[in-house]
Order: structure tokens, then C-alpha cells, then sequence
DNA sequence: TTTAATAATTTGACCCTCAAACTATTTTTT
DNA sequence: AAAAAATAGTTTGAGGGTCAAATTATTAAA
């Protein structure tokens, strides 16, 4: 079979595969009440200073509707702390509370030991052609995600 | 940046952005009433014979129910047609109409353009590189899956 | 001060998913 | 051969996730 057929069949493979993995990571581990989609907006959300809404949408790239309803519930459930801006009071600032913070890091522990797996598993050069791979995968998506969009 | 970092933010990066894409790649295509979940049944139905529900299902790591579900729409679009086996009365095959299989041409493309801007500045060495370390990381993943299944 | 623009929320309509109950059929057991 | 068990799919009910469009509140521009 030629190369292209099947780097297409093994990226296919480890996307859906790698998806399945996080997504039973999270809903098996400490913060049951946490799905895939809520641990992506804990991640967008970040650890630094508080967020608006516009931007963490951005990030998400869906529409602010959208991640108002992801954060009622991330709220509800005491990840998240909303807050309006004094500065600008159009403005949501919205930002992890504590227990957010906990599941951020149990999250980006997870992250770390799946990194780790794929680096032991791979030779230094495997390693180096790999990143360079992904960098140009990240650069198609982005162009393309410019150009298709609304 | 150490390699582990770069893994990792790129992989983040891409989880975030590859459906989003992938779906707008499909809805502003020719073919505006697929989904991108239509458009990974139809991928996984193939061009090759029928296959059967069960078997379908367990490709797309779903269960036959939502299988159903997905199919029922693909078939009243036009793009999948079904019939209850002969051979086994319980069994039901799936496969492609024509509609079905321009749709799977077409977003075959896709995945080629997206393939070729990965491939496009590796040496042939580094392409055999790439396609080694991917098809290790599937069997690595894929035995980890297997290990945390339900 | 009216008029625009901006930020976020709400609403209504779809899509996707699963577990569990159910139907129909085939296979195995007795 | 009749009864029981297994298998293949479908249906149902409930919970998430998504968007576009309408709405509210606030700020910026004319």
C-alpha cells in the first residue's frame, strides 16, 4: 500500500482511538461530573486571569450561546467561577475556582503521562519527525479553518 | 521548546480544532445535508461490499442503537441503502448508493490535500519514519484501550 | 442625545449518545 | 421437536452539545 494511504488510515486510527482513551480518562477518574466537553472549557479557561466569554469561545470555536450554556452548568457544578467586569459591564469574566483548578491539573497529569507514552515508545528521530509532522497537520487546519470560515 | 511541550500543545490544538474543521469542511462542500458523524458512517460503511450493523457499530466504537439512529438519516438522504439479509433474517446490510459513494469521493480528497500538506516538505526517509512511529503508537494505543474498556 | 456596535444570554430546533426494554430470528439444549 | 438461550437490530427515554436568530444590557460613535 503507498505511504499516504496509510499515514491517512494511522491518523485516522490514533485520533479516534486517542479520543476514546481521554474521554474514559476523565469520566473514570476523580471528577466524575466532568464531561470531555467540560474538561476542554476547564482547559480553555486556563489557569491564568480570568476570561471573557468572546475570547474562550474563540479558543473553542464555537459561538458564545454555546460555552453561556457549557458554563451555567460548569458553574452549577462549582468549577467555574462568573463574575461581571466593574470595568465593563457587558463584560463575563469567567475563571477556574479551586475545585476547577484541581480538575485542570488532574487533567494536564493525564495529559503528561499520554505525552510520556508516546515519547517512550519513539526514537529520537521518530520524536523530531513527528513534532515536525504535527506542526504541518496544526498549520493545514489552521489555514483551512480561515479560509472556510462563515 | 522541549519536545514534550510542542506533543503536547499540538496534539491539544488539533483535538480542539480537527471536528470543527473536518464538519465545515463537509457542510461547505457539495454535499450540505451530511454531518460529520454522516460522513464517518458513510467512511466506515467503505466501498467494499455490505457490511452489518454489528460490524459497523463496533468500527465506529458505538452502539448499534445510535448506529440506527445514524442510519435511518443516511437512508432517507439517500446516501445508504439497506436490506435484511436472506441468509440470516435477524441480520440487516448496510452499504453505499451512488450518492454515498460521490460523498465518500469527495471527502476522500480532503483527507488526500490534508495528507499531502503533512507529506509535501518530508524527505522520503522522514516519510518512512513518520509512518513507523505512527503505526507504533496506534498498537501501543490500541492495546491501552483495550486494557481501560468498560 | 440618538444611533451603532458590542457582550452575553435565551430560545427553538437538530444532532449524537447511551442503557435498557423489546421484537424477530437462529442456535443450542434437553 | 419443544423449550431455552443467544444473537441482531430497533425503539424509547433522557442527557449533552451545537447553531442561528431574537433579546437584553451596556458602551461607543455620530
Amino acid at each position: 500500500m503507498d505511504i499516504r494511504s496509510t499515514l491517512n488510515e494511522m491518523l485516522v486510527r490514533l485520533f479516534r482511538i486517542v479520543n476514546v482513551i481521554e474521554e474514559r480518562a476523565i469520566r473514570t477518574g476523580e471528577y466524575k461530573d466532568v464531561t470531555a466537553n467540560d474538561m476542554h472549557v476547564i482547559e480553555a479557561i486556563g489557569m491564568d486571569e480570568a476570561k471573557n466569554m468572546t475570547s474562550v469561545a474563540r479558543l473553542l470555536d464555537v459561538t458564545t450561546g454555546t460555552l453561556t450554556i457549557a458554563v451555567n452548568s460548569l458553574v452549577k457544578k462549582g468549577y467555574v467561577d462568573r463574575v461581571r467586569s466593574e470595568a465593563d459591564r457587558r463584560v463575563v469574566l469567567i475563571s477556574l475556582s479551586e475545585k476547577g483548578r484541581k480538575a485542570y491539573l488532574h487533567h494536564s497529569r493525564f495529559h503528561d503521562r499520554m505525552i510520556e507514552a508516546i515519547v517512550e515508545e519513539l526514537t529520537d528521530e521518530e520524536q523530531q519527525v513527528l513534532e515536525k509532522a504535527l506542526t504541518k497537520l496544526n498549520k493545514f487546519f489552521m489555514t483551512t479553518a480561515d479560509r472556510t470560515k462563515s
